[in-house]
DNA sequence: CGATACATGTAACCGGTTACATGATTTT
DNA sequence: AAAATCATGTAACCGGTTACATGTATCG
């Protein structure tokens, strides 16, 4: 998943985050370090240039508001093509690569759907994960069961962690697929 | 925590790994490809500059086969000064950040450790991790708390996930000291 | 008037990704 | 001899971290 030229989930985060309310680069970091959003990296190094290459890209566009200081504030606001952008990438299709190398970005994905989203989509998506998830869980027991004679007892408990992690995953979208399903059917 | 003068779970992982047994680049590269280890990069992008890296810290040293070929082979083992640095990393105390930032480095420490650690030390490692994650479930759910009103429901969701997950390494730390505990008074 | 919160940015650095380049050895 | 596998490396790029620089507004 790539928000125009770029593929960090920061980007995304922005993205999504300036779609819910116009924010600054300012509200952005506060965000970050001040609620568990703070998954995303908050320094201003980071968030700035985001915001610029999310502009350059036509995704957002910023206003200055007091023009004439020397130190105005941006404030940036998501465009029409941000907006198809944004869908378009929460709403895709869950690979296996997402499974297992970004399951942050997934989740990130679904705290960006908003609640005018069609119960069918959120239905979607979660099978997808369910899916995806229980193919990657089957692989790693297969792992598990080919590697565990010779491995050392704490590399073998950590392969325990990373399973259970991934049932807890695959739990956690099971219960929210059946809440969703209840909610549509009323 | 930091391998020498860097901070990458891939330079540990690295060193972990020539530590049981001396490898190559390409062995390294085949390992994390072909094994759930496979969460680190394999790239020669990477690998070989990493491996350099050490190298230049005097934490591993290679040694050239076929030294007048033109495509020489390079087998790294560890150093004295490289065992010493793993021990002080793997055993080194779990922070709260390590839980929140670093779950990865948690469990790579874990794996790193090996039969002939302490169960004591086991046993501390994994107290460490108890501690510092029940803290922080402490603190989502204050933030769950607080946020849940006015949320997107698929953020709340979203939310619930981390929690579980976090309960999910509680529970397998909770299970994994037990056993420990159980070896050490046998 | 000093501290603090508001607010934006840049530059050096670091390490991973991607893509490419090259050569050696083994298998078919 | 071609193909596959073994094997090492580099260069351009990208984005995050750290640290620094700067200025504004508000409150006591």
């Amino acid at each position: 998943m790539s928000v125009g030229p770029e593929k960090s989930t920061l980007s995304l985060a922005i993205l999504g985050l300036v779609a819910l309310e116009p924010r600054s680069g300012y509200d952005l970091r506060k965000l970050f370090t001040t609620t568990p959003m703070g998954h995303f990296s908050s320094s201003p190094g980071a968030v700035y240039p985001a915001l610029d290459r999310l502009e350059k890209a036509g995704l957002i566009s910023g206003s200055t508001q007091k023009k004439n200081t020397l130190r105005p504030r941006r404030v940036y606001s998501i465009t029409k093509r941000g907006r198809v952008t944004l869908n378009e990438i929460v709403t895709g299709p869950i690979t296996r690569d997402d499974v297992i190398w970004r399951m942050d970005e997934i989740m990130l994905r679904f705290a960006l759907m908003d609640d005018n989203t069609p119960g069918e989509t959120l239905a979607g998506f979660l099978e997808g994960v369910i899916e995806q998830t229980e193919i990657h869980v089957k692989s790693l027991r297969d792992d598990y069961a080919r590697l565990k004679e010779g491995m050392p007892i704490t590399s073998k408990y950590a392969m325990e962690h990373g399973i259970a992690q991934y049932r807890s995953t695959l739990a956690w979208a099971k219960r929210v697929l059946k809440e969703v399903r209840k909610k549509v059917n009323s």
